[in-house]
DNA sequence: TTCTCTGCAAATAATTTGCACCCAT
DNA sequence: ATGGGTGCAAATTATTTGCAGAGAA
């Protein structure tokens, strides 16, 4: 019998809903914590886990950072802004990707790609011109 | 006065030269201790993470797993198997994803980019024939 | 001699897991 | 009532750091 709508697992999708952000655990579990607060984090991550593997969320791994989740499951890439570390989804078309696929050696079945693109959000540029660094 | 040449850190640069594998911090440790016994993990980080920022090495990070280096730094990207767990290099041009940038929406100032293709390689394609999987 | 580098142990950070109780179905 | 879900604490995994001594330059 499985997949109980529990209390803190519908508020832990709206939470992830309600945002435009992509969250890692700690920061959903801060405001979950606001609703719930006898909630534990190991839960969110349960949860998060679970909801991914359902396909019902992203998990957006970042390399080196802690993950972060997204409740667009569409097929998007993401955008991480080096200096403040946000980031913005990107859409990228699968045509542009796929002739890139054919320089490569080897006898890979492809079953899937990871385009990350590295920048400086324009917030964070003005900030730049600023400091005058 | 600084980059003092030890024997350490000139048998770790060896042996990742040695090898066409990615190895990750542990398992060139665990090559490196055959040739220096006393050497310690933390010298091993210690050295990959400034053998990286001098940008003799490559730091390639695999989401969700640990950190692997690779001896080329030149331009490239990786495939990772997703049965296996091998990465291999694979060589995407640049123009070949430039176009994919233009799609991207907001004003980021783009600094880099990190294409991942994920699949199953030659080798573990065999595999699961065989298991009937 | 002078500092960088090292080994060791302890600390951190992110995430996972064991276990007994709880509660959605 | 049943078995999936939860809170809590402890365990794991990957990595970093403080410190005193070692050894390249």
């Amino acid at each position: 019998m499985p997949l109980r709508m529990t209390n803190q697992r519908e508020i832990i999708l709206e939470e992830l809903k309600k945002t435009d952000q992509h969250l890692n655990a700690d920061e959903l579990y801060e405001r979950v914590r606001l609703l719930v607060p006898r909630i534990s984090l190991a839960t969110v991550y349960r949860n998060l886990e679970l909801l991914t593997e359902l396909g019902i969320v992203t998990k957006l791994e970042i390399s080196g950072r802690p993950k972060r989740y997204d409740f667009d499951v569409g097929r998007h890439d993401h955008i991480f802004c080096i200096e403040c570390h946000r980031i913005d989804n990107i859409e990228v078309k699968c045509e542009e990707i796929a002739p890139a696929v054919l320089i490569m050696k080897g006898e890979y079945s492809i079953t899937g790609y990871r385009l990350e693109f590295v920048g400086i959000c324009p917030k964070c540029q003005g900030k730049r011109h600023k400091e005058k660094k």
